[in-house]
DNA sequence: CCTTGACTTAGAGTGAACTCCATGTAGTAT
DNA sequence: ATACTACATGGAGTTCACTCTAAGTCAAGG
């Protein structure tokens, strides 16, 4: 499969499939005896692998290591798993923090559509959501 | 409230507290009469809600654009709930994409761990969850 | 064989979000 | 008054993760 294809498939630009393989995201892909990509099953697995958890915000640095474990050979799957329990405990704070902001915005987005119906805004008192009203017209 | 006093509360540095200010992320800080800042409650309620939002990977252009607005005054309540409600969606879809990278995690970690215990590897066959055997010995 | 277009590389450039630095001022303790 | 520490500013520098550019190579059509 051709780089290109990749790239459609999984919605990343062929430049960042070539910086992915060379910085070590993802291991040396296949290649035809022209020296052009040619990507294989296995290829496109480890692609899904780093795309799936680049956008969910793990960083570069983490999947290179883990590629770089991989590469070792069985040797390093207990550090491999520790890896990943290390990555999963980001993750699940980052999706923490999500749900936090999203608490924040529904109160406020709540709040904003009971004024557009009844034509003024009305912050349930110290609730620490506010700072969403019109600025006091002190000057 | 101190500029430092605000940092140690939201675990921010101050660098980026007076950054944030610059850009407008949040409106200006109260000052004492020699020109030092001076958090009022109201100034702290911007800071939660900005260090809230980031760290939910909200862009600062939007919450610029939240600010500016709402320094507009009352004209801009429903804009200011249509870009709440699109932010909204941006952290769903975030949070989406960490549940994705998760379930892909504990899949991995489940094997690697089995692995740790029988001494031998086994991924149940082309779920698109491997690549993270170990690399054949091909050369 | 020649053109064309997609591919290759190494390396420079970019944008977002800080972070640091140099220089100067505010406020407090001695 | 002096020293010291925390704060102020404007502007330069850093980091991360790409993204682009230039110059060259591969492969298919005419």
């Amino acid at each position: 499969m051709t780089i290109k294809e990749v790239c459609s498939r999984f919605g990343i630009s062929p430049d960042t499939l070539r910086y992915y393989e060379r910085v070590g995201v993802i291991p040396e892909v296949h290649r035809t005896p022209g020296g052009i990509r040619d990507y294989t099953e296995e290829d496109l697995g480890w692609v899904e692998t780093a795309a799936c958890f680049r956008s969910a915000g793990m960083p570069i640095e983490l999947l290179i290591e883990y590629v770089r474990l991989y590469k070792e050979g069985d040797g390093t799957i207990a550090e491999r798993c520790a890896l990943l329990r290390k990555a999963r405990e980001r993750i699940l704070a980052e999706r923490q923090k999500c749900d936090d902001a999203l608490r924040k915005m529904e109160y406020k987005i709540r709040v904003y559509e009971k004024a557009v119906r009844t034509g003024r805004l009305d912050w349930d008192g110290d609730d620490g959501c506010c700072n969403c009203s019109s600025p006091k017209q002190e000057e």
